[in-house]
DNA sequence: CTGAAAGCGCTAACAC
DNA sequence: GTGTTAGCGCTTTCAG
């Protein structure tokens, strides 16, 4: 590789000094027609690029924000991240991509090796940290915008998830369902799906059942599994609130292995509406939520942070996000004699 | 935001010198293990975390590569992404995202920031830089690997777009396909798609129309609109070879919306195998490629390149990806009577 | 207008 | 073992 060339080999070429060259490549301080073109030639001549790091060592700005995320087989994130990127790029800002795999610990590296790069600031998403070392290792630390994370402090973007799963299933049952399953996770994080799942069921009073609460955390394997033990069951649920879209679409593969017809023997209902979810063997009925709207917000947002040095050091959790359930073709309405 | 402690600080609360802190921090030096305590205790109080860039001013290491890439939109490309980023997280690298929208001038202008930003490597994604500028750019002055770009130099991994493209328009032509359009790109890069699609018609002595020919870039609402204008043409074709499976998706909406059946109506084929490719509204049969794979080979080979040294300076071409023809239900064999 | 010099936070000789 | 010193490549006073 050619060693690169640094600003004391442009000013050695164009005979003047160090700060001339930064002079004329930063515009701080005018510098007269005749130095500055000889510094011109110079950079030209030895393809001079001025070291970030460097100036970032001065300046005490990276032109960097990390995302932290868990994963980019949920076609979820790469959504969001593209409404992130876009209202980023805009600003000059860059994306570091931090994929954790769910995994706390990796997460907590991630954040760690992020401070250390001094990244401007964070946009951390699912976080499944506990609040207690969140507040620990970020707070105050450094600008963040939290999305789908429970943090109790900073900037926090998400819809009311309770209200939007207790739709969910309220559309099911209102579609004449008794027998309702849940698939998705119930133990990671705060799971306000879980809950509002529930509560829909209690206030409805329909059968809440434990073995249709399927809670099998995020991997296409466990889902499938999972969801074939259900559909083996006796007694197997007419419809099952999926708690995202990807859930929803392996159940639909399970099923559809199983030679099960949706909607007409088990409805589903997903949450997301990812981009895909219209297009599917059977299109699906989910929550939507604006993904790239939220990505563009918290896009935004880092950088107001950021640039403004505001602190959201306290509570503060933006308006939910309006969310809608689109009605498509994976939930069926029950008969009428089959809703005694 | 807390002011953020250095080295100095260290050595000043632990009372030793920064060089003792950064042994024992670096376990470059034996140290005794009384100061290490004291460095530990006070790294431990001051939450210190070593400035990763003025690290990298001195071992002129970034553990960065970047990434270079058209869009996040087409699935194909958080694909690969997901392949690159596993691979090369294992080696403790990081992965900045840079988002050309296929644009050759925003394509400039990250690689040079990257390339000021003294990023390890780059993984250069369908570049649609024009091979001098490219040479010009990049060539000595940095590790790359080229993902689907015809640089004649570096380390570049692809299929055989050419003999690709001819399969799948081939397999038209068996199905007894005689009216046979394409949709993608025309212009754009070295375009072995068309070329391969070209070469089938011309072999199996199957007439080539110009209006057959969609040339729409990658916009979805273009390919919409070209897709519509080409299915309202009194001759319409009977299939359709897709340059990308994400053109595909594009077109079988388009031609539900115009309440066009896919296959009985209209034959298509895609390209990519993108993993949605199978759970669509009419399973789509498609050329497969390894997307993971070719990530993760892209993410091991830019470290490689990287940590060995390894220039490739002169044209070198992986030996070609493995492709395969995967049958699903978007193309329908044509009855006999319309053979001919 | 321009150069010399200090210093960003850290590592790596170099002495002791 | 440990402290002092010289940079890494750059920006920014401070003189002139």
């Amino acid at each position: 590789m050619d060693k690169v060339s640094t600003i004391k080999d442009v000013a050695k070429l164009a005979n003047v000094s160090i700060s001339t060259v930064s002079r004329v490549l930063n515009g701080t301080t005018p510098v007269s027609k005749e130095s500055s073109d000889k510094v011109y030639k110079a950079v030209e001549v030895l393809d001079y690029k001025p070291n970030a790091m460097a100036r970032s060592l001065i300046s005490k700005k990276t032109m960097t924000i990390a995302v932290i995320i868990p994963n980019l087989s949920n076609l979820f994130f790469p959504e969001l991240l593209r409404g992130i990127s876009k209202a980023v790029e805009k600003e000059g800002y860059f994306l570091i991509i931090c994929n954790t795999d769910y995994s706390s610990e990796k997460e907590e590296k991630y954040i760690n090796q992020m401070l250390e790069r001094r990244v401007d600031g964070f946009i951390i998403v699912s976080s499944s940290i506990s609040n207690e070392k969140l507040t620990q290792m970020v707070k105050g630390k450094t600008s963040v915008v939290f999305v789908y994370s429970y943090a109790d402090f900073g900037y926090n973007i998400m819809e009311d998830g309770i209200k939007a799963t207790y739709d969910a299933t309220k559309y099911l049952i209102h579609m004449g369902h008794k027998k309702i399953a849940c698939v998705g996770w119930r133990f990671k994080g705060v799971n306000v799906r879980y809950m509002g799942f529930r509560k829909a069921l209690e206030e409805f009073n329909v059968d809440f059942r434990n073995e249709y609460v399927i809670d099998c955390g995020y991997s296409k394997e466990e889902i499938t599994n999972n969801t074939i033990k259900l559909l083996k069951m006796k007694d197997r649920p007419t419809g099952i609130v999926a708690f995202n879209d990807d859930t929803a679409i392996a159940i639909m593969m399970a099923a559809k292995n199983m030679g099960i017809n949706i909607p007409e023997e088990l409805s589903i209902i997903g949450y997301d509406n990812i981009s895909i979810s219209n297009i599917l063997l059977k299109p699906l009925t989910t929550i939507s939520v604006p993904i790239h709207k939220m990505g563009v917000d918290a896009g935004k947002k880092i950088i107001e942070i950021i640039d403004n040095g505001i602190s959201y050091s306290d509570t503060y959790r933006e308006k939910y996000i309006p969310y809608e359930l689109i009605e498509r073709e994976s939930v069926k309405a029950m008969d009428i004699d089959k809703l005694n």
